[in-house]
Parts: C-alpha cells; sequence; structure tokens
DNA sequence: TTATATTGGTCTCAAAAAGAGACCAGCACT
DNA sequence: AGTGCTGGTCTCTTTTTGAGACCAATATAA
C-alpha cells in the first residue's frame, strides 16, 4: 500500500486545520463532515446524484426511512447547501429535490468511496466473519 | 465486475448492486458504509493513518469522544477489518491501534472525501448562514 | 508505609436521537 | 359523501450516546 503522495500534509493535519487553538473538537473540517457522516446522507445524495426526485419517490426508494428522518435528512442537505428544494403549485402541491453544485461537487469523492465499498464489501463481511468466530 | 468506468452505470446501481431481490435495503455497500458513517469513525481512522496511537493517546487527540465510545467505536472498525489491535504485556498493559492493509486502503478514498471538506467548509458555512438567515 | 497515579477498559444512569405511526389541510376523483 | 394523494408535523417509544463512577494491578511519590 504505498500511498503516492496521499498528502505532503500530515493527515492529521486535515482535521486539525484552521482550528487556531489547536483544538480538534471545533475543526471545520469535522464540522462539515460530521454533516454527511449520518445513516442516511450519503444514500439520499446517491438518490439524488442520479436524479432529481420527489418527497414521495425518495420515500419509496429507500423503504426503510422513517418519513422523520427523510424530511429531516433532506433538510440538512439543503442547509448545508448540497440540496436544492423546489415547491410546484400542483394540487396537492409536489416537492422536488435536486443537487447543487456544491453538491454535485461533493459527491464526486464521495461516490469513491462508495466504489470502494462496493469493491472491497466482501473483504469487509470476510473480516466481521472472522472477528465473530472468535 | 466488467466496467472500469464506473460514472457510465447508473449511480444507484452501486448502492443496489448485489441486493438480489432489488431491495434497498439490505445492499451490500449500504452495509459496509454504514460502519464508517458515524460521528467518530472518520476522525479515529484520520488519527491512525498518521501513524498507529494507543488508547489513552486517542483519549487525548480527541478530546470530546467518551471513553465509552472509544471503545466502541475502535472494536468496530476492528471488527470491520480496518484496524488491528495489540496489546503489549507491560504493566499496566498497553494497547496500540493501528491500520490493516484494508483500513489503509478504505482510507485513500476517505482522504478525498476530507480534503473536499478542507477545501469546501466555507461554501457549506456560507449555505447554512444564508440558510438561517431566513 | 501509605498515598496517589497510570493503564484500558466496563457499568450505570441520564440525555439525546431515531423509529413508528397517527394526524393534518387542501384538493381531485368517484 | 367518501376516498386518496400530496408533503409534511406531532407524539410516543425504543435505541444510541454522553457523563462519570468504578475496577485490578502496578509504579512512583511522600
Amino acid at each position: 500500500m504505498d500511498s503516492k503522495i496521499v498528502s505532503l500534509r500530515s493527515k492529521l493535519e486535515i482535521y486539525k486545520s484552521g482550528s487556531g487553538g489547536g483544538n480538534i473538537a471545533d475543526c471545520p473540517v469535522r464540522d462539515v463532515i460530521q454533516g454527511i457522516s449520518n445513516k442516511w446522507s450519503s444514500l439520499l445524495m446517491m438518490a439524488l446524484a442520479e436524479k432529481p426526485y420527489r418527497f414521495g419517490e425518495l420515500r419509496r426508494l429507500v423503504p426503510d426511512i422513517s418519513q422523520r428522518m427523510l424530511t429531516q435528512t433532506l433538510h440538512d442537505l439543503q442547509r448545508d447547501g448540497y440540496v436544492h428544494r423546489e415547491v410546484f403549485p400542483t394540487k396537492p402541491p409536489s416537492v422536488e429535490y435536486s443537487l447543487t453544485d456544491l453538491g454535485r461537487s461533493m459527491f464526486g469523492p464521495l461516490q469513491q468511496l462508495l466504489q470502494w465499498a462496493e469493491l472491497n464489501h466482501g473483504a469487509v463481511r470476510a473480516a466481521r466473519a472472522t472477528f465473530d468466530a472468535v
């Protein structure tokens, strides 16, 4: 696993950067990462990266999310600037969610991680099986 | 398996892949991602990517993690095969945590996301400010 | 000697977050 | 008049997390 210049800086510095007092607790990178490190964010980002979806469509697409958490996660993604919410004056009104430019930008690296997961889920499951067998 | 250029596939397919019944709920990629999409995993991965650390060192490095969650997150990362735990027979015994090959492999794409966060946290904070101002 | 600190945890209890599901208003269709 | 669809919110319960006490064995300090 030769790191081909993954980073000239100490890796921890990425997290520490910007925190003047050297306190890793209120680090802006942590702040950003924690906004997307939750159960549903990456899944919804992935759905919306494919195409815009309406609220009910997302709910059907992800059957095991509660309506409450779908509302809340979309709200948080919108607040952080990844998702655009648009209400259409149909009857009843319909709401469409889509990625913003910032959202598409963030989805690039996120997708790399998802691809890694796709390629390596066998190894992870094997590791779990080994660990649990002991 | 056959396509190198994943962007040609529907992005949702990454999540759906492997789920025979087409049910996105028990998808292996979701399974893997959710193991690292929690509050402390990426932070500890980043610390251990720099160098191995002992339990107490990690606790001091991340002052706002509770001892309970540090134990649990390290345990989960070890179970998924990202982290190696080694006990040294000092007195009192010391425990060192380090990344496995799988962990280093996963940290590659994860680091891309962290770098994105470092570069774009200004935009995210601005989006939040705009959203909250309304 | 006695007191205190260190190691890496676990245990309990309180607080926060998430899940389940009822409920809502407005309108269309039957 | 009843039913269904829209995108939510509200309440209640369960799960997860946080705060902090406690642990045994040893080393160091007083």
